[in-house]
DNA sequence: ATAGGGTTAG
């Protein structure tokens, strides 16, 4: 098939955009070390241990520990900030790396550990690249180019999307992270171009590669320019329910119910059957709307056509009712479910303990993980913990909190979070234990768990310390906040600093004020 | 990446 989309491509575009913001959020942290050196002399316990990165789905797996040395090897010899041509040179230059086994799980490593600094990534990658007998796997290429799209170096993606393709590299996987990277960082055009050539990394134009820029699109809320796309597609490629079931999305996402709906019509006369994820789509839409009387004439309409709502389908209702308060309506959507033989699975069963911890039913809460469970083979995972965790939290009953808090700890299935400690945290302030328990919580989080403070755990800390008569604990935890390049609100420094300067601390008022300044100058 | 947590706002 040899067609374009000659209306929205015919121009050149540019590809500088004013919405070219680096992703500085502060998810990745490369490491923890300099906490261990900064909280309070008698809070070092022992020398930080490195175990990694976690690694999305691979944290069950048993860490290799001659990896992760090489890997800090290579760590060791890249300095922040420099190009990418300086990082390849001096890992070239190094013999200490000359020794080092590289195979894919090590490539994959660096390149995880270097998720947010595409400068290391890539030139870590030339290296390994350079290095006798190893050739990198297509799909590493395929994180790199998506590493290099995410930090919005549009540039340099198109040049190692040429390399790749001279080598026959290119998949759809490889199209797919390039189309939605060009779509996040608003250059929704240079998505469909990519398209228009797939056939020029020998791809097809099909079904399945439609639907995947057709949700590009509509994942970034351009569902009227993928509508415009699709009508013209649609004369040589046939559109499934996926296609559908896209568009129903992308309409809801934009809060255009209407359309959505208007969409399952469509999919009706084109042939394809709307199925529980087209209705449990604009059923989750109504559910934002608080519009529970929709959500009630969808599920008969439902019904009606023989489509059987699913575990998903109640989960969404029971979470959006017990948002509205309605929690013992939500309850009766549980029962429901059961009552109709749906399977419940762990997600059901969060949004089941929540809503009976949001009616004060702090028994049956436990029974549901504890009993009702186990019984179903449904495994818990970090978010139950959370929840109930949460829960035990604000009916102050710390006890059964780090209860469960032990439970999780020790669970071959799941690891705590910074989400887990932020209401044992808050609690600890509340119920006045601001010593010894905050103390040995902070060990567990930083030594044991190996966890990063977010944001918002960092002000708790901070205006809890400071409430608490601490500001001096509360002033390491700053100068540690800042460590990790984690920026405090405007609010937390001027609350510590107000408790500093009454403790007549000039040192670290001046800091602070500084600080300050320059936050004000940025 | 065709659908489904919650939640702190100190």
């Amino acid at each position: 098939m040899n067609f374009n989309i000659r209306k929205l491509t015919s121009t050149h575009f540019s590809v500088f955009h004013p919405f070219g913001v680096c992703n500085s959020s502060n998810v990745a942290r490369t490491s923890c070390f300099s906490y261990f050196s900064t909280l309070s002399s008698d809070f070092c316990l022992e020398s930080p241990q490195f175990v990694g990165d976690r690694i999305p789905g691979e944290q069950q797996k048993c860490v290799n520990l001659g990896s992760d040395v090489d890997v800090n090897i290579v760590l060791a010899r890249i300095s922040h900030g420099t190009s990418e041509d300086e990082v390849l040179q001096s890992l070239l230059s190094d013999p200490a790396c000359d020794s080092i086994q590289i195979s894919d799980n090590f490539v994959n490593r660096v390149l995880y550990r270097f998720k947010d600094d595409w400068k290391s990534a890539l030139g870590a990658f030339r290296w390994a690249q350079s290095r006798p007998n190893y050739k990198p796997p297509p799909e590493l290429y395929d994180k790199l180019v998506d590493i290099l799209g995410k930090m919005k170096k549009m540039e340099k993606m198109r040049l190692l999307l040429d390399e790749m393709h001279e080598d026959h590299l290119i998949s759809l996987n490889t199209i797919a992270k390039v189309m939605r990277r060009f779509a996040g960082a608003r250059e929704w055009k240079e998505a469909v171009r990519i398209f228009d050539e797939l056939g020029k990394f020998g791809l097809e134009k099909n079904t399945e590669s439609m639907n995947l820029l057709l949700d590009t699109l509509c994942k970034e809320n351009r569902v009227q320019q993928a509508r415009e796309i699709f009508y013209e597609l649609k004369l040589h490629i046939p559109p499934n329910a996926n296609t559908f079931n896209i568009f129903v999305h992308g309409w809801c996402k934009v809060n255009r119910v209407e359309e959505a709906y208007w969409t399952i019509q469509e999919m009706k006369g084109s042939g394809c059957c709307p199925c529980v994820i087209s209705y449990s789509t604009i059923i989750k839409s109504y559910c934002q709307q608080f519009n529970f009387q929709k959500v009630y004439e969808l599920l008969n309409e439902m019904q009606g056509e023989g489509c059987v709502p699913n575990v998903v389908t109640f989960t969404t209702i029971m979470c959006f009712l017990t948002k509205s308060g309605a929690f013992e309506e939500s309850l009766k959507i549980a029962e429901t479910m059961k009552s109709v033989g749906c399977k419940p699975d762990t997600l059901f069963y969060n949004a089941l303990i929540h809503t009976l911890g949001m009616a004060h039913r702090l028994q049956e809460a436990t029974r549901v993980l504890k009993v009702e469970m186990p019984r179903n083979g449904v495994q818990p995972n970090t978010s139950t913990y959370n929840t109930i965790i949460a829960m035990f939290c604000h009916h102050l009953q710390e006890e059964r909190a780090e209860e469960f808090l032990r439970d999780l700890e020790s669970s071959p299935f799941c690891k705590p979070d910074v989400q887990t400690y932020f209401p044992l945290l808050k609690l600890s302030f509340k119920v006045g234990k601001a010593d010894g328990f905050l103390k040995k919580m902070l060990n567990d989080i930083v030594n044991k768990h190996h966890l990063s403070l977010d944001l918002s755990s960092y002000a708790l800390l901070i205006h809890g310390l400071c409430r608490a008569n601490k500001c001096e604990w509360a002033y390491l935890i700053f100068e540690d906040m800042v460590r990790q390049e984690i920026t405090p609100r405007y609010k937390t420094c001027s609350v510590l600093l107000q408790e500093i300067k009454q403790k007549n601390m000039y040192e670290a008022a001046n800091k602070i004020e500084l600080f300050m300044k320059k936050m004000k100058a940025a």
